[in-house]
DNA sequence: AGGTGGACTGAATCACTGG
DNA sequence: GCCAGTGATTCAGTCCACC
């Protein structure tokens, strides 16, 4: 996939638009390797209505006359195996897939995404806040749904907005398990005669979560089973660009109406935290170069070794030299060292990690880019 | 299978032993319908490739061991049907399984569970209350594992302790959900040079739930994957008679020695492990996912200082951006702050604290506890 | 005895760039 | 494609040494 041709695809894309049709169809109409992310919440229920299609677009003659669960598996399986194939198609080498179910489904889908060469990267728990409970006393609460997180393949360097998830999170680690309350209140779209428009809306939250860690503004994200829009309202709200694929025109027109109602959020609102990993590289010898530290000054770490700093910006202590890293690492032992935060230089009699003159560095850079 | 052939076969049966060797041709020599309840925690098929180090560069004691590794999917299929067959044949006809795994094969069983048969009643979510972190930043904590239930047959008459559950669960129905620690500390079984004596043992309290809610005493519990004898272990404690199966002598040792201290309950029951009951931590980003906020949305101080909510949670104000309470702490140049009570939004045309959204969301959760 | 601080650990599919 | 070099990254809990 060149630039140009994902340009090209992109510029012929549906964005902001709800296809209508089946999805496995209206996805073979769209061009290969053009969406940045899929979230696709399918059907469930084992009992198959309307046809069913094979990868090679075979049909599925699906057993109801008699039930007979082998068939239906059968069927379902089949039906699963159409729509990813479609669905990894469309990503871009470096897209990712969330797929959403429960234990009636979702081994089912987790096995064939593992088979169509998805790599999976987390499963999430979605723990409902406030499940229906089991009237029969016959079962556990069935108190949440699974989310299947997967890279379209295993080299694929997917989205993860490490900082932002933690930042959600009072800033420790993001887990695989989400405690969020389901779809009520008013967010819960309604029809015409009052009753719920659509029997499994997912939350505005849950969706929310998922484009803010494992997508970026401006991305394309398709849901093929988009129901009443939810992953289009979110993904408007935070300037993604959203394709949504829906058979039945009710779910449309409900969908259509919310989206048109929702505000896309201004940048500054839109940015999130990032990691150090995404700052620009600086060389420790263009510290040198600049002055800020001279060659033959000592350097010093916490517990008290120490090394000289050579005209070139490496180091030498001992019989060890070679970058800031390499030895950090020699001194310590150790398989790996960060230079920037092991070494220390003195300024008014104290030690100051050298990082805090790259980030001196930075900073000018972000006030005059080069 | 009838009431005397049953009998007959209980009598044969290796009750609260070990049996040496593979665990198919093990079950293999068993007679059919003679278990009332088997669970089972088979090799996860982990694939892990290279070394962990964690951010101090010390080194994670991987699960490399030779039982964990497969050729290939069609491999483990292969295995996974092998054993489920066997285990579903010694299962009495309302008898029911239990099976734990992670992302990396849960999904690959249940599907073959399906497959052969089995109902699947509930998926439970281990959630560990101290898992081990993600340490490169690169994924989402993993943070659960998934169990499977499920009965012999759809119309299996399985056993479901509904009380004694609700019991344990301070007066509510329990859910699908299991929030208990790891095993580590003392329940930790160690080898001669005090090393853990094996690389994945499971915390008794997860057996105690499980045999206290789908098993009564004097039920014969199977284990075909023994490891160091949890399942016998808990079973002895509560009253069941349990079968094990292990391939490796090592473990064999260790879990014959094990059991062998174990008492046998008499009425002093139920010590399940709670975890410690905090006011719950409520990350500022949930008010923002759950739409109580909106990213844009201005937030005041008393004193007349402002700030920008942004999409992950944190807030930005003139050239400050993180928490808020570091926000806060920066306006004021102050070593630290309170944002939930420094930070106001507008309702009504008046500033209230945002602690006032918190305290909502704590009210939800006191009324519909974990 | 009781409290504190540091070391250690747990089923983990855990990087990316430039030459 | 491979290799070498840079440098980013952790939470809850237990145990032990030491005041």
């Amino acid at each position: 996939m060149t630039k140009t041709k994902t340009q090209a695809a992109a510029r012929t894309l549906p964005l902001n638009t709800i296809l209508a049709g089946d999805c496995v169809e209206e996805m073979r109409k769209l061009p290969e390797g053009s969406v940045d992310l899929i979230f696709a919440d399918p059907p469930y229920n084992l009992q198959l209505k309307g046809t069913l299609h094979r990868p090679d677009n075979s049909m599925v003659d699906a057993v109801d006359d008699a039930w007979d669960s082998f068939a239906s598996f059968a069927a379902y399986d089949a039906f699963t195996e159409s729509w990813l194939a479609e669905a990894r198609r469309l990503l871009k080498p470096d897209g990712a897939i969330w797929v959403i179910g429960s234990y009636h489904n979702i081994f089912r889908v987790g096995a064939k995404m593992q088979d169509a060469g998805f790599w999976i990267l987390n499963d999430v728990v979605w723990r409902k806040a406030n499940p229906m409970p089991n009237f029969r006393g016959k079962r556990l609460t069935n108190a949440h749904e699974t989310m299947i997180w997967a890279g379209k393949s295993e080299t694929s360097k997917y989205t993860f907005n490490y900082e932002a998830l933690k930042a959600l999170n009072e800033g420790v680690q993001m887990r695989s398990d989400w405690v969020l309350p389901i779809c009520n209140g008013g967010e819960r779209l309604k029809d015409a005669n009052g009753d719920k428009a659509h029997p499994t809306q997912k939350p505005e939250s849950l969706l929310h979560r998922v484009l803010i860690g494992t997508s970026n503004p401006g991305d394309v994200v398709l849901d093929p089973f988009f129901g009443t829009g939810t992953t289009g309202a979110v993904a408007k709200m935070l300037g993604r660009d959203f394709i949504g694929i829906e058979r039945e025109p009710s779910y449309r027109k409900v969908a259509e109406a919310r989206i048109a109602t929702v505000r896309r959020l201004e940048k500054e609102a839109l940015q999130v935290s990032t990691s150090r990993r995404a700052e620009p590289r600086v060389p420790f010898g263009q510290l040198v170069e600049r002055g800020m530290l001279r060659p033959g000054e000592i350097l010093t770490s916490a517990n008290g070794k120490a090394a000289k700093i050579r005209a070139d910006g490496t180091l030498i202590a001992d019989e060890t030299r070679g970058s800031i890293h390499q030895v950090g690492a020699a001194l310590e032992g150790a398989p790996s060292c960060n230079g920037w935060t092991y070494w220390h230089f003195r300024r008014d009699g104290k030690p100051v990690p050298i990082d805090v003159l790259r980030q001196q560095i930075r900073a000018e850079m972000r006030a005059r880019p080069s």
